[in-house]
DNA sequence: AAGAGTGGTGCATTTTTTGCACCACCCTTG
DNA sequence: CAAGGGTGGTGCAAAAAATGCACCACTCTT
């Protein structure tokens, strides 16, 4: 598609903030890349960056072409997208923003599941947390997000929604282990692994912990999956997880997930969807399609 | 826009039918237009048209490419207007797409109205018919669309839409010239001037004649205005329009224009909007916002 | 005051596009 | 059946457009 290479020249540059950045970033010379704008702006018949002393910035008419030139790119992706599955071959890249609480394991095994049955399809996933997964979407970074608690879904197209209890993960022969529900408080008398605030569980646990006025001790505070889920937990540490982030094979670890009352920690929500106004490409359709159909066949 | 003229050529090809005549209404060699279609074929990997003995034709990858094209050539130019109003100047061109019933006073008076204001805006007005209004929005053949009496509203977006009763007209001297209200079978004794059956107040007017059992007669059938609302009608001739359609000067000219009774001829729909989905160039997006307020003042 | 960064420009060079002439093909028409 | 007018496609030379290089004017930092 070379002829909307102009509009690459101006995302680059508006991304780079000054044109010899962008040129080297795109491979040609500063001249060529700065008589290429000229030239849009004078078709154009307005500036689209100001020139400051340390480089260009996108002015107001600027923003909104930039704008359409988002939508134009996505939506010629898309255009391909269809035109290559007409000939019954499946192409093109999925690019999902997902909440961390999504990439432990369910997303990975959809991806493989989906890649098993269309080689062709390329995947870029990103870990968004909860108020990053639709700016991702606004700045067409992403065609797909999947977010456990958002903050706000004003331009988020929701496909399916579920509702994900929290529970608690530990060591088999932890006291708690044998109980069916667990209430907030008796968490808090041991010593609690956590993650940083702006997961979606992190944050259902210190509202629930406010309310409650319950006073929740991290001994650990890390983002990284192994502490959560661990082979060998030693001593009687507690970590926390959503439904559909519990591996499969937890108990051949040694461990036990045990559910949380949800009058203490309310249960989240995992939203999925797109864009709002937004056609997605097809490969992205149908992995949406198999991610909503697995999440209703497993919690629905 | 020097970069999409790409579009432009695949969008000429497709509707002149032939590479050769497509190049000739562009201006520029057969073999051009050829190669520059070759190219574009071969960076999308597809073929857009089959080839034929007499032309070629656009595939079903071509509908969709066609489809996207017009959708970017719209949207690019709805980004020119905005940016041209951000500067103060408002420019552009409106196009409409609007039923004969609206074409005999109104929207002149409209468009002048808005062109003393704003004298950098062109206008493009079509008549069409019932059903092809929206059928022209479809192919951003128009921005604006207003149907009295539409056949369906599936890709429209209403923005407004008011009740317009049916008047019948006639010479001051006439016996029916009197009355408030009339009744159709009152009408149908005197002889008629009708439009064709494509107008929405021909329809309306035939389909209350087939349910009250009535036969209308018409001595004259035409769409020319100047029939409908005659200056010297010598004779006792009828005929029918719409409200908003009659010129405010009949009285000066002899005529009068007496209500027909809604029971016997319902009330018809004017539908003011544009194509769904879309967000349409500031001046039309103004421009629509002076006629629906026109409207509602005088008939609201 | 020096230096490193910025965007803009004249000119020769390279790359791309175009026009011309022509080919192979198909369908209509005489 | 043959001729003729229409179609899309292509090799080659000319024209046009884009690029790279060297350099300028300018601003801000050091």
């Amino acid at each position: 598609m070379r002829h909307l290479l102009p509009y690459k020249y101006i995302e680059e540059i508006a991304k780079a903030g000054s044109i010899r950045k962008a040129a080297e970033s795109l491979a040609i010379t500063p001249s060529a890349l700065n008589r290429r704008l000229l030239t849009i702006e004078d078709e154009l018949g307005v500036q689209i960056f100001e020139r400051l002393a340390v480089g260009v910035r996108l002015n107001t008419a600027g923003e909104i072409l930039l704008e359409h030139i988002r939508n134009q790119m996505s939506d010629m992706a898309r255009v391909q997208s269809q035109i290559a599955d007409l000939s019954g071959q499946r192409r093109g890249n999925v690019s999902i923003a997902a909440s961390p609480e999504l990439l432990g394991s369910f997303l990975a095994s959809e991806v493989r599941k989906y890649q098993s049955e269309f080689p062709g399809v390329t995947f870029k996933v990103q870990q968004k947390f909860r108020g990053d997964v639709e700016r991702a979407l606004i700045e067409h970074d992403a065609d797909i997000g999947i977010v456990y608690e958002p903050v706000k879904l004003a331009d988020f197209q929701t496909i399916y929604n579920i509702v994900q209890p929290v529970y608690c993960i530990m060591d088999q022969s932890h006291p708690l282990a044998k109980k069916q529900k667990l209430r907030l408080y008796e968490c808090a008398e041991y010593p609690l692994i956590l993650t940083e605030r702006s997961w979606g569980v992190r944050n259902l646990l210190e509202q629930s912990a406010i309310r409650l006025g319950i006073n929740l001790r991290a001994v650990i505070q890390t983002d990284a999956r192994g502490f959560l889920i661990n082979y060998e937990r030693e001593n009687d540490q507690l970590s926390f997880d959503i439904q559909i982030n519990i591996p499969d094979n937890l108990e051949e670890r040694g461990m036990v997930a045990v559910p949380i009352n949800p009058l203490d920690v309310p249960e989240g929500f995992i939203f999925v969807g797109h864009l709002k106004g937004r056609t997605i490409p097809v490969a992205s359709a149908r992995f949406l399609e198999q991610v909503t159909t697995e999440m209703a066949g497993r919690f629905g």
